[in-house]
RNA sequence: GGGAGUAUAGCUCAGCGGGAGAGCAUUCGCUUCACACGCGAAGGGUCACAAGUUCAAUCCUUGUUACUCCCA
């Protein structure tokens, strides 16, 4: 007997596996014989996440298009996969360690430490996989992939795609190596992209601080003005002063700026200060970049630690004095005094300020001036907003991304690749646009490592393998020479940009390749145009001449029913995997569908989600009623060694709920017609179907219908 | 500072150049043999505000206000 209400979980999990098992969801199952293709890669989830409340909206999305081509009897692939996600993952390995008191990954050594990652990937990775399943997602699962690879070798497919392209771009010029300042992150000790880095604005505090001029040469400073602006008094000063939110850089100053046009300090240009607490001799010089109407108009220039003044630095000839470590403590360096040199960055800061104030204690013309209170922007880790990011001078590879840009706005400017909702295309035209070199070295041992190897003066030669490297090192040297493999990897976003490609095999040259790509869509969030659409666009254009997809659906992000962002701090999060539970994958599925409308977030409310679950349990009830659970047929039919007609009905009913794929179809296609024929009395005849073990029962020639196709085999779903 | 979006019933949202809608909530009536996660009915909105275009504007245009997001 059928309950009355419908309980998703048992006969979900059936159908799922049901799916899975007969291989429904295969690329090209049930297409007809020629059928175009349909193609979607999923954009694929780290493989450290879990499936949250944004990946069961995009995949619902994904599955009914997919579902929907697959009826249509198209060759239809929805590639599925995970991202290494190179950070996150080491993180979470390293963690691991630690809290099993395990030795650390410095005293495991590399080699030792990827395999225990490799390890914790085949253990725990990938749970987001089975998330999917459960979900209903009808990828094919058979084809699953990984940015790493089945196990990170050089021989690994994925890995020559990704060396290819780096070798191939740095051929091209497109990848160089040089010495730039980069987003620092000192807790986890590497570099990491512009768009990880996230402004967040504090009450913080801009320190005036006096630096003396060299050399006993004084100026007059207007202190006093009328209403026009002209200054009407001055004082002379023998000091100069320069406001500043990171007082501590000052160690690392090589210059101080003063705009070109500034009559107040056009008498100092050339002129020399030194630098208090340190002693240095450092010039001034001028630069547009000194914002006169801005603090004092005087800027101090630490090229080493702030990409503005690393500009400046680079046209003034400025010295660049790094006086960071890599976990962010001051250097044991000559150029530092003793006092501060292996002080915590913030403690350093403390200190000098300290220092400052003392100085100005003992001479009101030097040291510290005033403090003045102000909002500032501070760049800090976009994931954990807990560390403060430093710009930090380094040797790192760089793509010339504004090269390759330029392919991929053409795309979306003549209307090769269309970007839905529209409105976004103004955000990836600003952002290629403006786009600038960026690093993609990342000082990790997870990931994909650079195919670049040193000779002793650290000049990189780069190739397929290390018996190339060598040769091009050889010939460089004219004779045998040890070279070294970059310890680095590839930033994660390297590898998942050639994810529409490399799935599908390349570089080799396989049937899947040339049938699979380009892909119909992408079905993404729009948060991730930068960091993964105009990157996929690049590489695609670059290496395969041709869009990896035409349409790129950006669906609404999910937030909570007051339109918060889910987080757990707020402790808004909704667990897809918690709705599915409660309500099934249907409802879940539905809910999110229904609420998916563009231009307006969706702010998911619990009771729409069980207002669809009634929706359901309503289909349920029609299909009991179908059956006329009043009339016992069930005896006479278990009499006969005859399934109960429950599960049949159970995947009619889910056939209802979900759009019917081939798979589905393949399965049930005994089950044919849908609906039971119906007796001449009008009431639905449940033995006539029941006792029916293939299309081709009496009940069927009593009731001829429009002859559907017959089914492949007599399989049936009782046998 | 630059850009984008949204504003429709108590709530969450569809819709659209010519009749203002759904689900939930509310109220009322139903132990109707598929379903109370139900059935039947009712109340409830100056379609943010202002101007314009039009025979006609919730819808198109412009402006205003509020909120949200992205970039600096």
């Amino acid at each position: 007997m059928l309950e009355k209400t419908y309980e998703p979980g048992a006969v979900e999990a059936r159908i799922s596996a049901d799916w899975l098992k007969a291989n429904a969801f295969a690329a090209g199952a049930g297409a007809k014989p020629g059928a175009e293709t349909y193609t979607i890669v999923i954009p694929p989830p780290n493989v450290t996440g879990s499936l949250h409340i944004g990946h069961a909206l995009n995949n619902t999305i994904q599955d009914i298009l997919i579902r929907f081509n697959r009826m249509l009897k198209k060759d239809v692939l929805w590639q599925p996969g995970m991202d290494h996600a190179g950070i996150a993952t080491q993180m979470i390995v390293e963690r691991q360690l630690m809290e099993r008191q395990q030795p650390r990954r410095r005293e495991m050594g590399r080699e030792k430490f990827v395999e225990r990652i490799w390890e914790w990937k085949g253990e725990s990775g990938g749970a987001i996989m089975n998330q999917l399943k459960r979900l209903g997602a009808s990828a094919d699962f058979s084809r699953e992939r990984f940015t790493m690879g089945d196990n990170g070798a050089a021989d690994d497919q994925m890995v020559r795609a990704v060396t290819k392209v780096f070798v191939e771009l740095h051929k091209r010029g497109l990848i160089y190596r040089a010495k730039r300042s980069v987003n620092w992150h000192p807790g986890l000790e590497t570099a990491i992209s512009d768009l990880e880095v996230e402004n967040i604005e504090i009450k913080g505090h801009m320190w005036h601080l006096r630096y003396p001029l060299a050399d006993g040469v004084t100026y007059q400073f207007p202190i006093a003005y009328d209403e026009e602006g002209k200054p009407t008094e001055w004082e002379t000063r023998d000091y100069i002063i320069v406001a500043t939110t990171r007082p501590e850089t000052m160690l690392g100053d090589s210059g101080v700026a003063v705009h070109p046009d500034d009559p107040r300090y056009a008498s100092l240009v050339g002129k020399f200060v030194t630098l208090p607490l340190v002693g240095r001799r450092i010039p001034i010089v001028a630069d547009e970049y000194a914002d006169p109407a801005l603090g004092t108009g005087a800027v101090k220039v630490t090229p080493a630690h702030d990409f503005n003044d690393f500009e400046v630095g680079v046209r003034n000839n400025l010295e660049q004095i790094n006086v960071f470590t890599t976990d962010g403590s001051i250097v044991s360096a000559e150029a530092i005094p003793a006092a501060y040199r292996g002080m915590d960055r913030f403690v350093a800061r403390k200190a000098i300020v300290a220092d400052l104030t003392a100085l100005a204690e003992e001479d009101p013309t030097r040291g510290l001036d005033h403090i003045e209170d102000k909002k500032i922007m501070v760049p800090h880790d976009e994931k954990s907003k807990l560390v403060v990011i430093e710009p930090f001078l380094t040797d790192q590879w760089w793509v010339k991304a504004d090269v390759l840009a330029q392919p991929a706005m053409a795309s979306v400017r003549e209307g090769r690749m269309k970007l839905v909702p529209q409105q976004y295309e103004n955000t990836y035209f600003a952002w290629l646009e403006n786009i600038r070199p960026r690093c993609i070295s990342r000082q990790l041992w997870w990931g994909h490592q650079i195919p670049a190897r040193y000779g002793p003066d650290n000049e990189p030669f780069v190739a397929y393998d290390e018996a190339e490297a060598q040769a091009l090192a050889d010939a460089h040297y004219g004779q045998p020479t040890p070279i070294k493999r970059d310890e680095d990897v590839l930033d994660t976003w390297f590898s998942s940009a050639l994810w529409p490609f490399s799935t599908p095999g390349w570089p080799d040259e396989t049937p899947e390749l040339k049938r699979y790509y380009p892909t119909s869509v992408l079905v993404t969030g729009f948060d991730i145009i930068f960091f993964w659409v105009a990157r996929m666009m690049m590489m695609g254009l670059e290496f395969l001449e041709e869009e990896p997809f035409h349409t790129v659906y950006m669906h609404a992000p999910v937030r909570d029913e007051k339109g918060q962002k889910m987080s757990k701090t707020k402790g808004n999060v909704i667990d897809p995997l918690v709705l599915i539970e409660q309500y099934g994958a249907d409802a879940t599925r539905f809910t999110l569908a229904a609420m998916a409308a563009q231009g307006r977030d969706i702010r998911l409310a619990i009771n729409r989600v069980e207002g669809y679950r009634n929706f359901v349990t309503k289909i349920w009830n029609a299909a009991r009623f179908l059956r006329n659970e009043r009339v016992p047929p069930r005896r006479g039919l278990r009499s006969q060694g005859q399934q109960a007609p429950a599960q049949s009905l159970d995947r009619r009913r889910h056939r209802a709920a979900l759009p019917p794929s081939p798979g589905a179809l393949l399965i049930t296609s005994s089950t044919k017609p849908p609906t039971p024929p119906m007796t001449s009395s009008g009431a639905p005849s449940a033995t006539g179907l029941s006792n029916s073990p293939s299309p081709s029962s009496t009940a069927r020639t009593k009731q001829p219908r429009p002859k559907p196709a017959p089914p492949p085999h007599g399989r049936s779903i009782r046998s």
